[in-house]
DNA sequence: ATCAGTTACCTCAACCTTCGATGTAATGTA
DNA sequence: TACATTACATCGAAGGTTGAGGTAACTGAT
């Protein structure tokens, strides 16, 4: 409630949800629940966010997806990645620590 | 050249800017070479985002501009931060640490 | 039986930023 | 003369996030 939420820069989320993946097939709300816990509480992806999220990274071939029966009975569509999802995955975590290699100079810089 | 650029995210390129600029005033070009060296050429800021990103933070009020001669003895338009970018900038710099401990923690969990 | 809460899916318009292209103009240099 | 650099700017296209809204089924409590 009260903590301050950052937002989720712009293709941030396809990568999350492709670790979140890694970790194992899952469905839209159980990721968005891996999310939260994992980060402890820090990340709540948003609904409008990832679905469609969900739906571009299927096509685009990085994830595959079929209904089954969720932990608690009930039909949910459990998504898993593919071969190209995987090595999207890796080019992205390689992005990413690209970019925050850089953030962390410049704000280094001038101390 | 050859080594593949990463797009800047949404939001980010702004706090780059306020730091460059917490070391002092420059004007656009030169924020947009500092940022190139200082990230040893991890960051190319695109003229294209940088101006407009100039122009919205001075109407945000968290940059003020003057028109002074350059190194180069020619006019140019020198930004500084105001007291309230300073501020936002410290605000920023606390959400992308809370982002990036997150995004850490993400890729962490399941070794 | 009903009500609230949770699980689980989905869509849409508004908003904002980045990108790439394009344009202007002055200076320096080969 | 011609090209690269400095230095400003604008514009449309593209793309993703947000917040709101909507559907439906199941569970537990009153």
């Amino acid at each position: 409630m009260s903590s301050s939420r950052f937002p989720i820069p712009q293709g941030t989320l396809d990568m999350l949800v492709l670790q979140m993946l890694s970790l194992g097939p899952a469905h839209g709300y159980g990721i968005a629940q891996r999310l939260h816990q994992v980060s402890r509480e820090a990340v709540q992806a948003n609904q409008g966010s990832l679905y469609p999220a969900l739906h571009r990274l299927e096509q685009k071939g990085l994830l595959k997806s079929d209904w089954r029966e969720s932990e608690t009975g009930r039909e949910a569509k459990f998504y898993s990645l593919t071969r190209a999802g995987e090595k999207q995955l890796a080019v992205e975590k390689e992005s990413w620590n690209r970019l925050t290699a850089a953030v962390r100079l410049i704000f280094n810089e001038g101390r």
